[in-house]
DNA sequence: TTGTGTTTTATTGCCTCC
DNA sequence: GGAGGCAATAAAACACAA
């Protein structure tokens, strides 16, 4: 065990007046709002708790540490108990503060910072998991585009075959029936310009804004920190990335489908289902 | 050795819950 | 109102390059 010290201010522990007792030296300044270097200046280590009043020793010693570092046998047990569980229930503090040899306090805190650097690790693998499903999403969106702007030369060539067969041919041979091309630029445009939208955003569900032309994800990591009662079980409040639960489309699909949907879906749904053009694509990251 | 960036321990203030 | 949680912050301790 590390026989580091301990400076410790009393004033500083919501009226708990904490007395080190364990194996660690301690310091006690033991008095309220005062500066740490004014306070090191005047009341420095005591070697055991028994010095802690030993006036004597204020004029011996000389300030040294004023943090205490745990050993590694102490963060290994401190660890260990933060894996069973993060939260200290006040029994389990004692306990644990005894068999470390530590104040209930600086168990407590230490539980406190490890939650808080659990949590910052937390959102950077939430980060990386979003942006991962965001770019196969943007690779995917790509290759849609480029397929539908060949699916779009393909309409306009089969246009202009079909009009020179309607050279070709007598008025009369065709059956009193008229050849019309198929609708490319004005009409088609809606169809086949495919701008990713938000899907959720037009009609029925949801309203989440989406950047032009920009695909959008909806992600859920497993072991996300944000907590499900805050953002509906996704990853929180992240710009452009909505909920399943905050679009009402509660299919029962995993956060990590990702949606792309033409902009045209759902006001032409009807249409483009009778012309089999509309396109629904569920990406599975 | 020193300057600098990072990590760890601790404090403070505010908030919520009972 | 007290206890406990969290965010923000301070400051010591540590790591490491120059």
């Amino acid at each position: 065990m590390e026989s580091g010290r301990i400076f410790f201010d009393a004033s500083a522990s919501r009226g708990n007046n904490m007395l080190f007792l364990g194996n660690t030296e301690l310091a006690f300044r033991g008095r309220s709002m005062m500066s740490m270097e004014e306070a090191s200046k005047r009341r420095p280590f005591f070697t055991s708790p028994d010095e802690l009043y030993d006036e004597e020793y204020y004029d011996k010693q000389s300030p040294e540490k004023k943090k205490h570092r745990l050993s590694s046998e102490q963060v290994h047990l401190l660890e260990k108990n933060f894996e069973e569980e993060n939260k200290l229930e006040p029994e389990r503090k004692t306990q644990l503060a005894k068999k470390l040899g530590l104040q209930p306090r600086q168990v407590a805190v230490w539980f406190q910072n490890r939650r808080a650097r659990w949590k910052t690790k937390q959102l950077e693998r939430d980060y990386d998991v979003l942006k991962s499903s965001y770019d196969t999403l943007l690779s995917s969106y790509d290759s849609i585009m480029k397929e539908n702007e060949k699916l779009k030369s393909e309409v306009v060539s089969l246009n202009e075959k079909l009009q020179v067969q309607a050279k070709e041919v007598p008025e009369e041979t065709l059956c009193d029936k008229k050849v019309d091309p198929l609708p490319v630029d004005e009409d088609m445009a809606p169809i086949f310009s495919t701008r990713v939208e938000d899907h959720l955003s037009s009609g029925s569900v949801g309203s989440a804004v989406v950047d032009e032309g920009s695909p959008q994800v909806v992600v859920d990591s497993v072991d996300s920190y944000f907590p499900a009662d805050n953002y509906g079980g996704c990853m929180g409040p992240v710009e452009r990335v909505q909920s399943e639960q905050e679009d009402g489309s509660d299919d029962g699909r995993s956060y990590l489908d990702v949606f792309v949907a033409s902009e045209t879906e759902n006001q032409n749904h009807e249409e483009g289902e009778a012309l089999g053009w509309w396109t629904n694509m569920y990406y599975v990251g």
